[in-house]
DNA sequence: CCCGCATCTGACAACGTTGTCCAGGCTCTA
DNA sequence: TAGAGCCTGGACAACGTTGTCAGATGCGGG
């Protein structure tokens, strides 16, 4: 965890004070020359200069009828001597909408978040409007720390890819009118927009291809069941075993492990033992990295499906089947279903489940090794 | 591009009038119950129902002294009871900074850009500062509407990729105080922080490289030279031949192709041909991408060394040699560079290059082939 | 020459918060 | 018990912008 050591903290600016007199040591002449942000313009400076009113600045500014070319010609000019620009917080004020909206991710390093995110930034500017967004780093404190913050910045709208399974907290947020999608993963106990890919059925489907190609003896590798997208994995898993017949023993699924070296041992434990598995489905990409690499190193071919798609897979050698999903595709869906919501075509709101494609490289079409 | 067609106009709120008489339709009492943002409790509503100062409901939420803890439990009481979140809009324009930094970059679905975002995310967090951000596509123009928006919103700081190579834009709002600090490529024109990597010692060894083990005909990839560091890679391919003192033939050099299309037809072009190549050295991730796809699908082996990682390369046959930036030390180094601004040590702009690293994998010592 | 009308302009309040400053109540001491 | 001093609480202005509305200006016609 990084400590900010620094003199910069923002929400809790202190003037200097001058000990004897309890006065800020702050000049008045220095007060009344310079604002804050250091020593920007505004509207009344420009006013004063071009020797017009306050309010016709802003008509100028907001190109607002009613202005004639010549105060216009002339504010303009006072305009670029002063360099003044517009104090959006002001407007924001007066006006009540941010232009903004806030996107909240699990980790802006994982690669399937890249494209997420530029999908969202994207419609976002198409509507004119900016991006906020931090990371939730996976903890549910973080999660509702940063929503709530974006919440006071009164941002338009919210997307959230959670990392909690609880958002009553944001209840009274929606309410006052806050516009919410939850992408990737469902809300939890409200009700809200959810954009999802089709987990339980791009597991099955992933599941059943290695089943056609022959294997019994499958192992499963995925993330925590408290997570929703690994719960419905596992379940496509199970419900493809299912479907064929296949009683699944214990030694073939591994749950909750999520660092490389404990995926690491739990592949291995999977393909050694008394009844080792043919094929592996991995629960997601950083899974399907480490077993990868695991099978590399063995001599003998195992084959692979995993879920989400990683970048050279069609390379490696075999290459490697997966279940993808449209990272792309989620954050436009929920990105243009929040500015629906702004539109003010409140609909009730649902749940979209946009399909998986499987899309074989060679490691899932793989017969089973003895 | 994308079009919103949406009545959600941010930036133009029109508020509905009455062709008759020209006033507003929103009812006087619907003014008085309900401000612009939804129907949100201010301070005053909380101060109303605790029966208390609006200046005390202030020190509450600050957690400034000067309360009883009787009063303080009241006024918590209000807050919770009416869902009351500060307007953190209005505590910025009293308050003159925003605890926030705009980062633009160049496109987020790049991997190479993640983890630089995310260690600037991670500062600015330590810091309490909020991370706005945008991408430019490349696109100058963008950039500059970008940067100029964030400015209206008065960040603190901004953290800059650029597009451009003319920043004189940028001069009064650095005049103004707003912090700046330029990553990956350098500020056009104008004076300012920059973090870089060492483009041109990185190449020049990726090269050298090459060279030792026993490479004389050695082609470059690279990005059109107008931008700064694929000019700087492509001067220390440059120096390394001359330092071998191979000259270097017009045939070897392919620059400012960027879509893998046309790359694709580069590299084949320089491995044919009356006197092939037998390395490349790609001048950029994407473009060793697709190099490896060109050699893979060659029979006969061909050396490579690439300018950045690409991940999985260990994996691929034979693993791919890089010159490796640190992404994420850029990030953060830009970023700890400009809160060290904003704390006030204005410091004189300087220009700091990280070193790359080498990572020899295979690809990059195979020996020249005939 | 004056009135009416249309057009342009600017004074003013409000958005929700925080800094300043003073009033009133309390405690403590002489 | 009175006075000094401290602590708490609240009235008020200000941040920079935009919406309202009334006043000023100019023009044409009678």
């Amino acid at each position: 965890m990084l400590v900010a050591t620094s003199s910069y903290n923002p929400m809790d600016l202190r003037i200097p004070v001058d000990d004897r007199t309890g006065q800020h040591i702050v000049a008045e002449t220095a007060r009344r020359s310079e604002n804050r942000y250091g020593n920007r313009p505004t509207m009344k400076d420009v006013a004063a200069r071009a020797g017009v009113g306050l309010k016709t600045v802003s008509r100028v500014v907001n190109a607002e009828p009613g202005v004639t070319p010549d105060t216009e010609r002339r504010v303009q000019e006072a305009i670029d001597a002063l360099g003044f620009r517009r104090n959006d917080s002001a407007r924001v004020l007066r006006k009540g909408r941010t232009a903004s909206i806030g996107l909240v991710l699990e980790d802006l390093a994982d690669p399937f978040y890249g494209p997420l995110s530029r999908a969202v930034e994207e419609v976002a500017r198409a509507h004119g409007a900016l991006l906020i967004n931090g990371s939730s780093a996976e903890d549910p404190d973080r999660e509702q720390e940063l929503v709530l913050a974006l919440c006071a910045r009164r941002v338009d709208g919210l997307v959230v890819i959670p990392a909690g399974d609880d958002h009553r907290y944001l209840e009274p947020e929606i309410e006052a009118g806050i516009a919410t999608v939850f992408v990737d993963r469902p809300a939890g106990r409200i009700d809200a927009d959810v954009v999802l890919s089709d987990s339980f059925g791009g597991a099955r489907d992933g599941v059943a291809h290695l089943i056609a190609h022959g294997h019994r003896r499958i192992g499963f590798i995925g993330d925590m069941p408290r997570i929703h997208t690994a719960a419905e994995r596992l379940r496509g898993y199970r419900a493809a075993m299912e479907d064929a017949g296949i009683p699944v023993e214990d030694g073939w699924m591994s749950l909750g492990v999520t660092d490389p070296q404990r995926v690491r041992k739990a592949a291995e434990d999977m393909l050694s033992g008394p009844s080792p598995v043919t094929a592996v489905f991995a629960g997601n990409n950083r899974v399907t990295v480490t077993v990868v690499r695991v099978i590399a190193e063995r001599g003998r071919p195992v084959a692979l499906v995993g879920f989400d798609d990683i970048e050279l897979a069609d390379l490696l050698e075999p290459g490697v089947t997966v279940v993808a999903q449209d990272a792309a595709a989620l954050g436009r869906t929920a990105a243009e279903r929040l500015f629906r919501q702004l539109d003010g075509n409140l609909i009730a709101p649902e749940r979209i489940e946009l399909p998986t494609r499987l899309i074989t490289r060679g490691s899932g079409e793989l017969p089973p090794a003895h």
